[in-house]
DNA sequence: ACTTATCATCGTATATTTACGATGAACGAT
DNA sequence: ATCGTTCATCGTAAATATACGATGATAAGT
């Protein structure tokens, strides 16, 4: 089965995983950078700037919302999204966490003395 | 279908969503974490450590080995993998860069002037 | 009320991921 | 040469991800 078997992984390991699951598509990287990049929040231009379909669009922002790294108001017919820069503070720190401790060992060798 | 246009998107968009992809599974980040813990490197005791099949971890040592986050060195019978850390202090600085836009513009909202 | 614009969701097709058991390859030990 | 150990790969099944067009929902404007 593709059923993941998350009971025996510590809390932590699971949400970094899912941040990384919902960066994991150079769409979703690059919404994420028009987001920042207009100042003022964006509606569904980011259609326009991106080679998917408007349907599609509307997915990959629905992950980003889904983990927290994008808001988005609904303004009448348009809905205006931005950047969450509380949530992409916070896991900028977790993933900080992350590396600091699997860089922390200094550098490591395979290299088995061959006998 | 499932076929990504990556065609429009940036090198650093693909390479970044590529590394997030690797780390995007919760044995994934674990196995790196326990490479990181074994100062000398380990074998495949890792699939002592995690409830999976061995041909399951093997997979996902394959996916990290992939994106060159750890190493493994065939010794005899026995395969000796560790992390690399020259990657991983390269794989932190592109995700510290990319992060470094994702925030540099301070707090925004999305609250639209409800007229 | 009707149209237009914007966006989400539905339905669907295909690709990829995840997982397992079974098998195969490499090597040390007997 | 044979056996056991270790690990990768194959084959396969089920779940998830990706993408699109079509449809539905909402609100502004006519």
């Amino acid at each position: 089965m593709a059923q993941a078997k998350t009971e025996e992984f510590t809390t932590e390991e699971i949400y970094l995983a899912d941040i990384a699951k919902a960066l994991s598509h150079p769409a979703r990287i690059k919404i994420l950078k028009i987001l920042t990049d207009m100042n003022v929040c964006m509606c569904g231009d980011i259609v326009d700037l991106l080679p998917l379909a408007q349907s599609t669009v509307s997915q990959h922002l629905k992950e980003l919302k889904r983990v927290g790294l994008i808001k988005g108001d609904i303004d009448g017919p348009k809905v205006c999204y931005c950047a969450n820069s509380g949530s992409l503070i916070k896991v900028n720190e977790q993933i900080q966490k992350l590396f600091n401790q699997l860089t922390k060992g200094g550098s490591k060798s395979c290299e088995t003395k061959k006998k």
